[in-house]
DNA sequence: ATCGTATTTTACCATTTAGTTAAATACAAA
DNA sequence: TTTGTATTTAACTAAATGGTAAAATACGAT
């Protein structure tokens, strides 16, 4: 995603990543500060602010204020510009598992009448 | 997204790309070569070469044979798991938008009042 | 004012990414 | 067998990414 500065690349790179995502996922249950959302990941503090910075920058996450702590709280509008792009070739994966569905169907059936040559040669 | 290595990442980092899903969005209307693919951008053929690889090791398309040619074709179906993956947090931007929508509301009521004021006030 | 806790910044490193040019490969056609 | 067309590979570069350790910052509590 390097040079890529516009709003989908950067939300796309930043659910690139599971730590990331999982983070995400945790935020969805209410806001955590930094330190309960590193304690899952053999990683140190200063990688999950960097991660937490990534999120930022894609808006995923908005940072509170709350005495030392900044807590995270998701912010999941950035997501349905992500599903509103994808949506677009949903016609296409649903046309390829139709396609599929159609093969395995007609598999189905050559199996079924060989069976029935099958069972005359037994 | 460096050393993720799951599919899912794989996915989101080839859609981290904006030449990527320009790449996607021209294949949703049929298969093309590489020489056609890389016509709109600004970009040498092996630019290119590297961004269909890509996409490949994302499944997000398949390569043909013909001759001298290797055509692209897309694949949708690994952007199904991805819908699915953000689908999880419909909920939470669809809140996020009642909120909005309710703070609206709340606004122009109040804004709406404030107009008689004004009215009184001329 | 000092101490403790939460978090970020800085400086550094290794790896990956995105691009380049130039050379190599694959295959049809003449 | 040479030539032309399509594409990839190799070698290189610059910048971004993902991580670390150590120092700095922010703020509450004693």
């Amino acid at each position: 995603m390097s040079g890529a500065t516009d709003d989908l690349s950067r939300v796309f790179g930043a659910l690139a990543d599971p730590t990331r995502r999982a983070i995400l996922a945790r935020l969805s249950r209410g806001e955590a500060g930094v330190q309960e959302l590193a304690e899952p990941f053999d990683m140190t503090l200063p990688a999950i602010s960097k991660h937490l910075k990534v999120l930022e920058k894609a808006k995923l996450i908005r940072r509170g204020k709350d005495k030392q702590w900044r807590p995270c709280i998701l912010e999941a509008a950035p997501l349905k510009d992500a599903s509103d792009w994808i949506g677009d070739y949903r016609q296409f994966w649903e046309e390829s598992f139709e396609r599929l569905d159609e093969y395995l169907k007609e598999i189905q059936s050559r199996e079924k009448k060989k069976e029935g040559v099958d069972d005359h040669a037994k």
